[in-house]
DNA sequence: TCGGTTTCACCAATGATTGTTGATTGACAA
DNA sequence: TTGTCAATCAACAATCATTGGTGAAACCGA
């Protein structure tokens, strides 16, 4: 539900931190608003590119890095290679990761317990837990299993 | 406690696979056995040149990925960069992530209900859930408050 | 002993990301 | 409206972890 500001907002909150806000700033604050696929640099860039055939992929790492930085998205690392960015930064949440074409789909869910126990952590000091589920999607569910299983598991 | 197999152990799983057992391995296995850290590919070697002044960081990756392979080690990716290699591969376990100084501890830990709720997957068929914590190893958390707070919270 | 594997040193390539340059554009405060 | 400084561009080089190539030498194991 919670996806992130809008474009309006993010001109805001750029404008309030000495930023200033340029046409390729909202192209990219748009790209993200309805982006529920946790892109990549290059996927934000090339959405980018359909609305300005210029922009530059700096510059959109550059943005990213700027918001990220804000805390209006969060980067993240899932393992396949290259940084992915969350516009959900509202609602602590988990992911799902497709171990074939490396999808990414947010988890809302609340895990209880899902804390160290006392005394395992033998003083570590413990800031934050993220679960990283691991599967296939459906689609390459699907595409996996070209006639042996239609779709749903008979 | 579950370490790993010993290099006499791992002798017999390489050349039961065609491969051959060479000082380089032997000397990596050793290495593997004692360690706790999850070392990266970088650090086994600085700690197999100790040993053997000319063995290649080429040499360890290619051990590495050899063990990986047979499932005698696991590859992890835990963000910090570079690939760890955890030698506990039989009990399932997550990992503790120090975000000073990348520091990675095994937390074996059995969390119940950590799946993922019907329904919420739509579609996506989960294998498995890995979690990360992440905070400040012991080390870490002393050296970032050095008079505030003694060790133990007051 | 012999053959095929492994290692070595050296060097090049990958792919994601960041830095550099210098010139041009453009945002926005005054 | 204007002046200034940030932002962007293109083009290119550099980083870092990792893998690939070479040819020659060493070596494991049947």
């Amino acid at each position: 539900m919670a996806a992130m500001r809008s474009p309006d907002e993010l001109t805001e909150v750029f404008r309030a931190s000495g930023r200033k806000v340029t046409a390729q700033r909202q192209c990219i604050f748009r790209i993200l608003q309805d982006d529920e696929t946790h892109p990549s640099a290059e996927s934000v860039h090339a959405a980018a590119v359909r609305e300005m055939e210029t922009i530059s992929l700096k510059t959109v790492y550059q943005t990213l890095n700027d918001l990220a930085e804000l805390g209006e998205i969060t980067a993240l690392d899932v393992g396949t290679g290259r940084t992915r960015f969350d516009p959900n930064v509202d609602d602590p949440h988990h992911h799902l990761v497709c171990r074939s074409c490396g999808s990414v789909r947010d988890l809302v869910v609340d895990f209880p317990g899902l804390s160290v126990p006392d005394g395992a952590d033998l003083g570590f000091e413990v800031g934050s837990a993220e679960v990283i589920f691991r599967g296939l999607c459906p689609a390459c569910r699907t595409a996996a299993t070209p006639a042996s299983r239609p779709a749903t598991a008979r």
